[in-house]
DNA sequence: GCAATTTTTGATAATTTATGACTGAATATG
DNA sequence: CATATTCAGTCATAAATTATCAAAAATTGC
C-alpha cells in the first residue's frame, strides 16, 4: 500500500472515531508501527489531523463545553440586533395558548428568548429550540423525528412523519436565505428537505429575515411568494423588495431597533 | 483505554451532574485511581474542568439549573456507581457500527459516558440522552417524534412515528422499574407507551435492572419475561431471582465493581 | 536495460513516557 | 481527637517513541 493510500485511510478513520491507535493503523493497513508513526507525524505537519501519544485524533473534536457542531454559534453573533427584533415581533404576532410551528435556523432561534414567557404549544424540528424551550420555558415542545444533523442543527427524518403530519398549526415560522420575486430560496438541500416537510401544516407562513436576504440568491427555491403570508424584516428593506412584496399578496411588517424595544416591552 | 479516550468519558461524565468523584471514573474508565488523579489534573490545567477533592466538578454547574423536568437529577445521584457499572456493562455488548435503540431511563441515560468514545447508530426516544450524545460524541443519533414530557424527560407521540418503525436495531436497552415472574414491569403509564412503540423493533432486548429492580411490584406489566433476551443487573441480585430468570431462558449478565473494572478495559 | 542513487520501509535497541501499586502526609468527618 | 479518605510522591513495570541502520523499492542517469 502506497503512502498516499495510507494517509487516506488514516485520516478516514481520525474522522470516524474519536481517536485512532497506531496499532489499529498497523492492521488497517498492514505496515509497519515505524510507518504509521511517520504517516502520522507528517499529516500531523499538515494539519490534517493531531497526533497524540498512542495514535492521532481529529482536529477540532467536540469541545467539552462545545455544543456540537457550530457554524451556527458563528452566525449567531452576526446581526444579532436585528435577528432579536425580527424574532420579538414574530412571538408577538401571537397570543399564549396558540400553537405554532418554528423551522430551524438562527434567526428563527432568537424566539426562543421571548417564547421563554409564554406558554404555547411549539412544534419544531429544531434541536436547540427545542432544548431551549424545554429548559426554559413552560411551553409545550413537540419535536419531529429522526436525525439529528449537527452541522444545521435539525432533526431530518428520511420517511414520512406522522408527527409532523397531526401537527397543525396557527403559524409557522421560518427563516430564508434569500427573498426574491421567484419566491423564498434556501441555500442547503438539507433545509430544504426539513422544510418542505413543515410547509402547509399552519394557517399561516411567517418569514423571518432580516433586510439583507433581499440581495441574497440561492439556487433552491423552497416556494413561491404567494405562499407566503407575512414577511418579517427590518428598516433596512429596499423600496424595490417592499413593493415587491406588496404586489404579491404578502403582509410586510418592518421594525426598526426602537421599534423592537418597544414591542419586547410591550408582550 | 487510551488517555484521550478516559478524557472524554471523564468530560462526558462531569457534564452530566455536578460532581463525579475519582472511583466513579475508575469503575467506568477501568484505570486506577493514580490515572485517574493524573487525567483530572491535566483536564484542570486543560481548563475543561474543575479539580476538587475526591474528583471533580463542570465548570460552569448553573447550566440547567432550568425547570426543565427534573426528578430525573435526583434520581441520577441514587446508586450511580451500579447503573454506571451496569450501563457500561451493557454498552460493552456492542461493536462500533452497530445499531441500538435506548430507551429513556436513568440507568439507561449512564450508557452515554461509556458511549462517549464509540461511534454507533443509536435511536432513542430520550431528549437528556440525545442531547448528551450530540454534544459529546460522534455517535449518529436519531429521536423519536413527539411531545416533550419534563417530568419523564421523554419524547412521545400520540401517533404511529415512521421514524420508529423504521428503525431496526441489533439491540434494544431498556430499564425497568419491577422484574419479576410475570414480567417486566413499569410504574409510570407514560411510560409504558413510550416502550411498547419501541419493543419488537430489535432482534434482543436487555434489560438493565440494578438489583433493587427484583423487589419492586407495579401495576403495569410491559412485556413477560420470554420476551426479554439479556439481563444485566449487580451482584446483589437474589439468588431466586437469578434461577427464576434463568428458568425463563434469560441470559444474565452480573457486574460488581470490580467486574465494572474489567469491562473498562475490555472494551 | 542496468547500475547508481535516493527514498521508503521495517527491524532493533535506546530512550522517554504512562501506568499502577505503594507509602506517608494531608485533609475531611464524626 | 480519632478515624477514614484522599492526595502527593516514589518506584518498578509496561508501553510508546525516537534514533539508527539495513533491506527493499522507486527514481534517475546513462
Amino acid at each position: 500500500m502506497h503512502e498516499r493510500e495510507r494517509h487516506r485511510v488514516i485520516l478516514s478513520a481520525v474522522q470516524d472515531r474519536p481517536v485512532v491507535t497506531v496499532i489499529d493503523m498497523c492492521s488497517l493497513t498492514g505496515a509497519s508501527e515505524a510507518t504509521i508513526r511517520r504517516d502520522i507525524a507528517t499529516l500531523h505537519i499538515e494539519k490534517k489531523l493531531r497526533r497524540i501519544r498512542g495514535g492521532a485524533e481529529a482536529l477540532a473534536p467536540p469541545q467539552s463545553v462545545g455544543l456540537a457542531g457550530r457554524p451556527f454559534d458563528v452566525n449567531k453573533t452576526f446581526q444579532v440586533a436585528q435577528k432579536q427584533a425580527i424574532a420579538s415581533a414574530a412571538v408577538n404576532l401571537c397570543a399564549d395558548g396558540e400553537s405554532i410551528i418554528i423551522n430551524g435556523g438562527t434567526t428563527t432561534f432568537q424566539m426562543v428568548h421571548t417564547l421563554a414567557t409564554r406558554r404555547m404549544q411549539v412544534f419544531t424540528n429544531s434541536f436547540p429550540i427545542a432544548e431551549h424551550l424545554l429548559k426554559h420555558s413552560k411551553n409545550t415542545v413537540t419535536i419531529s423525528g429522526g436525525t439529528l444533523y449537527r452541522e444545521q442543527n435539525i432533526v431530518l427524518s428520511p420517511f414520512d412523519n406522522d408527527v409532523t403530519r397531526n401537527f397543525y398549526a396557527h403559524r409557522m415560522f421560518m427563516g430564508a436565505h434569500g427573498l426574491g420575486t421567484i419566491g423564498l430560496m434556501e441555500a442547503d438541500p438539507l433545509l430544504v428537505q426539513a422544510e418542505q416537510k413543515l410547509i402547509g401544516q399552519a394557517d399561516e407562513l411567517v418569514i423571518l429575515a432580516d433586510s439583507s436576504k433581499f440581495a441574497k440568491r440561492s439556487s433552491l427555491v423552497l416556494c413561491p411568494l404567494t405562499q407566503i403570508h407575512t414577511v418579517i424584516t427590518d428598516d433596512g428593506i429596499p423600496d424595490k423588495a417592499a413593493s415587491m412584496l406588496e404586489a404579491a399578496g404578502v403582509s410586510l411588517h418592518v421594525v426598526s431597533k426602537e421599534a423592537a424595544k418597544s414591542q419586547g416591552e410591550a408582550s
